[in-house]
RNA sequence: GUGAUUGUAGCUCAGUUGGUUAGAGCGCUGGUUUGUGGUGCCGGAAGUCGCGGGUUCGAGUCCCGUCCUUCACCCCA
């Protein structure tokens, strides 16, 4: 007996049930993105190291797939940095590629790239995988699917909203109800630094803000203090950690504590006028929640940013999220282009449908048809009405081989196949076929056309 | 990267205080009037008990290491 073959930590394989429920996700996602005028584009799955590296912050440069050189990639190495053992300063020179860990930078990439044939304001979706040297976890995986959405070159905030409704009519024709959209503003946590006096301690002060609901108001101001932020800077952000009521009453009790913050006015600004808009046509199933403690780890964004919670009940990370980028295309030389997008993930999707049972049956879709092989004389026969079957778009198959009767049918049975023919020598002379319903056990001896006009 | 957890047939798992040839169910395969499946009956194949070391007369069972699984943290879809 063979070793058992393996996959890496990470990763999967799908089954064809499975392969044809992420289909379904993907269409419909993919519909949506076209009805709001959005073009696909792909990407390689592998980018230049510096093109990805020092856009995730720390972390997510850590979370990198590097690609080892090809040849003698040791050779050029420096044999001090070898011995050292500076892992950062050896992996730039023994690796130059590596997987990409999202669709967003790529897609900068691209747009500067080819900024000269692009029509700005330029919008395209992507639905590609990503990679990430994670450890695997529940809803976590190493090589998953993103399906993202973005929109370079317009700085309108009516892309925020148009975003906000696009999550809303794919999560609504996915019948996944109650989505909550998470949404929140960095000018708004830049305000509140400002207004706390920590600036400059920024991504510090959001990451522990970002896990108050996880671990609670008390730890959060722990790991704040042990940071390094000032106690009576912490008290300041009394307000925020209690801050309650709809989301309108979250945008006035915001106004007064950033009363003094020219950047935090203006992130409340740009976020009263997104739930003005979206209230004129309102969510069909989705909820639109203000969420001052949603800081997303991800560097770039600078504006308003986005994340899409499951409906309650489901304990599975984030299944969306995206936000406004004003100058990712700026490190690739492009400056002054603003962008905003979502993303959507698929995997996530993928376990929330199951959980909640929300996969139609008519996903699984396969064979309609089986014809019985009783030998070649009748399995001529019938290939001759096989492709007269397929043209007339009804999924047929011929059992391969004359093998015996029981087994032909177990076969139908288990792979769910409706419907067998069944033609020997009485039929073939009386230029029929027999049709047996495999779920009622009837069986009817028709002329070809009149089992190709029941059956399409 | 930190901390826990798991590993026995293709799958889900039993396996008693360490004691001869390691079990069950499902699945697979063959047969049960060779033109009729889903439930019956009878038979069969399949495991160097994750891997490496150690303790012992003897290890699936105890000890150490390692890898893998799963989970939490970090971070994130």
């Amino acid at each position: 007996m063979a070793q058992q073959p393996s996959i890496p930590k990470g990763t999967r394989d799908f089954s064809p049930l499975e392969v044809q429920r992420r289909h379904y996700i993907m269409n419909i996602i993919q519909r949506h993105f076209e009805l709001y005028g959005f073009m696909p584009i792909e990407t390689p799955s592998f980018e230049n190291s510096d093109t990805l590296m020092g856009n995730y912050g720390e972390e997510g440069d850590r979370l990198i797939f590097k690609i080892l050189n090809s040849g003698e990639y040791l050779e050029k190495v420096d044999p001090k940095l070898l011995q050292t053992g500076k892992e950062n300063q050896l992996t730039s020179q023994i690796s130059e590629k590596a997987l990409r860990y999202d669709l967003t930078v790529p897609f900068a990439r691209y747009v500067v790239q080819n900024q000269n044939d692009i029509t700005f304001p330029f919008k395209r979706y992507q639905m590609q995988n990503v990679w990430r040297a994670d450890r695997p976890q529940k809803g976590r995986f190493r090589e998953f699917t993103q399906c993202d959405a973005d929109v370079v070159g317009s700085n309108s905030l009516l892309q925020e909203v148009e975003l906000v409704q696009l999550y809303d009519a794919v999560f609504t024709d996915l019948k996944l109800h109650s989505c909550t959209i998470k949404i929140n503003n960095r000018k708004v946590l830049a305000g509140i630094a400002q207004v706390m006096g920590a600036e400059d301690k920024l991504i510090d002060f959001t990451v522990a803000l970002d896990k108050l609901d996880k671990i609670g108001k008390k730890k959060v101001q722990e790991e704040m203090l042990s940071k390094g932020i000032e106690q009576q800077a912490i008290d300041i952000l009394d307000p925020v950690f209690s801050l309650s009521g709809s989301y309108a009453e979250k945008i006035a009790s915001m106004k007064e504590l950033l009363k003094n913050s020219e950047i935090g006015l203006k992130g409340i600004e740009e976020l009263e006028f997104i739930n003005t808009s979206i209230l004129q046509v309102p969510l069909k199933s989705a909820i639109l929640d203000l969420d001052i403690t949603l800081a997303r780890g991800l560097n770039y964004y600078t504006g308003c940013i986005f994340e899409v919670a499951a409906p309650e009940g489901v304990s599975i990370g984030s299944i969306g999220g995206g936000g406004r980028y004003d100058d990712l295309t700026g490190i690739f030389g492009l400056k002054d282009v603003s962008g905003v997008g979502i993303s959507f993930g698929l995997d996530r999707i993928y376990l929330v449908l199951e959980q909640l049972e929300l996969f139609p049956n008519s996903v699984r879709a396969g064979v309609e048809v089986l014809f019985i092989n009783f030998g070649i004389k009748e399995a001529q026969y019938c290939s001759l009405w096989l492709s007269r079957f397929r043209e007339s778009g009804i999924k047929t198959e011929l059992y391969p081989d004359a093998a015996k009767m029981k087994k032909q049918l177990t076969y139908a049975d288990r792979n769910a196949i409706p419907y067998v023919i069944l033609a020997g020598e009485d039929e073939i002379t009386k230029g029929k076929l027999n049709l047996k319903n495999m779920a009622s056990s009837e069986q009817f001896l028709l002329t070809p056309e009149e089992v190709i006009s029941k059956l399409s």
